[in-house]
DNA sequence: AACCTATCCAACCGCACGTGT
DNA sequence: GACACGTGCGGTTGGATAGGT
């Protein structure tokens, strides 16, 4: 005898949230903050399930949500801490509190594991050929090219909708200062690319140390992690430095990456 | 212009976990 | 301890759209 799903209810409404819904949504949160989910249809009227509207709030309404292109050093952190973590998007979401754990797994699923693997598909085909350094760099080049994919967000128009609620929110002290960071962070034009390392420094006992270059597990592979360098400060891996330096990938960069892969047995 | 294919992302689904009774 | 309920999380899906033929 399961539980019955949440949303199997007759009327229940599905697919995607009219901006009048979303408004509806909103209003309530404004007044009553978030939480008690399941009171939240039948206060406000919305066909939707209680879970639909958790995850409307929380992936796409609530304030301060960064939605467009990552920048490069969110991609690294987002390589780092998955290479860390695993597919843990809500703990690696937690030190990029802009985003969405929904938006990393996406951004992770369509764009950094593609990326990955065309890397490593590069490396390994330089590897194998003595002369490939011409369509190698070429194939780098392609690559870089796709990290400057830029989505952009077809509902900014609700984002407006909300500014009035984002000047105003019923801030708890942890949202009032992860609001204060996410302004100073848009007056800056990007985000601080520091303050998650420091909140990995700050909770050692949740991320794992920080493997070596390229040990960057398949998600249906263990987390292999290397006790011999625990106590090593976490190093950008290679994948990282080829990312950050987006756009200046020299042969003889690829060359000394490729040394420094093979130097560590990693194929 | 019409059709096909690939890509992207919002939303859904089902399971796990925490808490209250 | 058992159960119900509320919520969190990760995997997956389906519709919209862009790009190619």
């Amino acid at each position: 005898m399961g539980r019955p799903p949440c949303c199997d209810k007759v009327g229940i409404k599905k697919g995607p949230w009219t901006p009048e819904e979303d408004i509806i949504l909103v209003s309530y949160i404004q007044e009553h903050g978030p939480g008690n989910w399941r009171s939240v249809p039948t206060n406000t009227g919305l066909m939707r399930c209680s879970k639909s509207c958790r995850l409307r709030w929380t992936n796409y309404l609530r304030p301060g949500i960064k939605r467009g292109n990552f920048t490069p050093h969110e991609e690294g952190m987002i390589i780092h801490l998955q290479a860390s973590l695993g597919n843990r998007w809500a703990a690696i979401a937690s030190y990029l509190p802009q985003r969405t754990d929904n938006d990393i797994k996406n951004y992770w699923n369509t764009h950094l594991k593609k990326k990955i693997n065309k890397f490593q598909t590069a490396v390994e085909s330089y590897v194998t050929s003595s002369d490939s350094s011409t369509s190698t760099y070429h194939e780098m080049s392609k690559i870089n090219q796709s990290a400057s994919t830029i989505y952009a967000s077809s509902t900014e128009n609700i984002s407006r909708l909300l500014e009035g609620w984002m000047r105003s929110p019923p801030k708890t002290s942890q949202h009032k200062h992860q609001q204060e960071q996410q302004d100073q962070d848009q007056d800056q034009g990007e985000i601080n690319v520091l303050q998650p390392y420091q909140a990995m420094a700050d909770h050692e006992e949740v991320v794992e140390p920080v493997m070596s270059s390229f040990e960057i597990h398949q998600a249906d592979q263990p987390l292999l992690v290397d006790h011999h360098q625990e106590d090593m400060k976490p190093p950008f891996s290679v994948i990282e430095k080829w990312l950050f330096d987006e756009g200046a990938v020299q042969t003889d960069n690829l060359m000394e990456l490729t040394a420094d892969c093979c130097s560590q047995s990693l194929f």
